[in-house]
DNA sequence: GGTCTGGTTGTGGTCAGACCAGTAGGCTAA
DNA sequence: TTAGCCTACTGGTCTGACCACAACCAGACC
């Protein structure tokens, strides 16, 4: 209980997370280490049971950490579900940031399949092909279209074998489930669209298979364009059974 | 302190968070707003203050509230810091994510200097001066050239009016500033680093002036493939002075 | 000798009640 | 009317306790 000289302007939590971070950060805890038990830690650092409760909670919300019941508290690999949670609830209280959703998603997007079209391997382009397959055999369908569009982007994100892109496409991705959706509700409207979605994903997949990182480029921006064009003439009154707001 | 059959399976946390979670997405809980005092929370949920603590600072480290001191816990608006703490974290343990944070980070610039050149403004062009004049001043500064470089490339997604870029962007280029600096140091033994430094920002400006997306991509993209050859060159031994891992 | 069973110890999960230190706002006194 | 005080309320924290279960070890049984 006299250790709490250690930090001195810090208040309870902040000393704990600041000495649990400081490991963490320091490389001393590594993914698949224990921690010491929370007693332990909160007569370490002279605070209570549950200030420490407070900071592994707060890591837990990180993605750093996994409480387990009765087991321990052991350090975890960061994953996305993290950043699922917040963008979920950033977008719930901004209802407009789809738009702007959406330009990083091409941001990642345009990188990756620059990516993709050096380090794509015979599996990624099995993915991209089935997905393609997938594609043409769901164009009627809302759902199953819009699930096979959205594995193909995936595709192409998996392809670039970039863990940070691969992590930032799976958090944007989500919140654009719905925009996925009601695009694909457009295909009932424009009967253009088919066209379009097909021939398009063709190309792109095309120039993955070329291994041309600019054409592929320019090709997927193109895509995104188009669509962009559609859910705009969607909304100006061309049609009236959508509401593709997303 | 019977309410808490409204949630029969949940344990006292996730019952407490998903409690708030439900009234953050629904939007009865929006930015600005003030929650009930964590005594009420607790009774009213039937859970012990410490529980109402823990999921309020999972909220705050999520960056959805904060607790203000003796004032109360009010809704926020989500801001950078959280992924700027999941990215750091997520980095320390993979020390290998750098050059893949790097092609996140390529991603986001890119798309931020195409609709930089649709909507930047006065301002933003202003500001890209300044801080492009500021590259000049302070070519031969190790620390300050490396934070005038990022304020120019700053400015770039500043310019691009895009928070979700911006967002993105501020947790990426945290991780890189050291990045930055130790690329800086790259410039006292490449004398040729000054011109590439310098024209090189001056045609990525000049590119966003006259608002062509396509060569600013192109001129930026550039830019960020000669600095990667200039570290590539500093690792393999054409000098030794640096340690440019990053 | 080997296996099964029992208790002991330790873990997270939670609770109740208490104290502190400031804030805000009403109330009192000038 | 106004200045200042005072109380109620807030978050911040601590203490000590209980529960249910997991892991471990030792003894009993086969």
């Amino acid at each position: 209980m006299e250790l709490k000289r250690a930090a001195e302007g810090e208040k309870g939590f902040e000393k704990v997370f600041a000495f649990l971070r400081e490991r963490l950060l320091a490389g001393s805890l590594k993914p698949g280490d224990r921690l010491i038990s929370e007693r332990e830690l909160a007569t370490l650092l002279g605070v209570s049971r549950p200030i420490v409760r407070e900071a592994l909670r707060a890591l837990t919300v990180l993605g750093i950490v996994e409480i387990r019941d009765r087991i321990g508290t052991v350090v975890t690999r960061p994953d996305v579900s993290v950043l699922n949670d917040f963008f979920t609830f950033a977008l719930a209280q901004q209802a407009d940031m789809l738009d702007d959703v959406m330009q990083a998603r091409v941001a990642i997007e345009c990188q990756a399949i620059r990516l993709a079209c050096e380090r794509a391997n015979i599996a990624d382009f099995e993915r991209l092909q089935r997905a393609l397959a997938k594609i043409g055999e769901t164009i009627d369908e809302a759902d199953a279209g819009g699930m096979a569009d959205f594995d193909f982007h995936r595709a192409i994100v998996v392809a670039a074998h970039s863990e940070t892109l691969t992590v930032l496409h799976g958090s944007l991705a989500g919140l654009l489930t719905h925009s996925h959706r009601s695009r694909r509700e457009l295909v009932q409207a424009f009967p253009s669209m088919k066209t379009y979605l097909i021939d398009d994903h063709r190309r792109i997949f095309d120039a993955i298979i070329a291994r041309d990182p600019e054409r592929a480029d320019a090709t997927l921006r193109k895509h995104f364009a188009i669509g962009d064009e559609y859910r705009r003439r969607a909304v100006v009154g061309d049609i009236d059974k959508t509401s593709a707001s997303g």
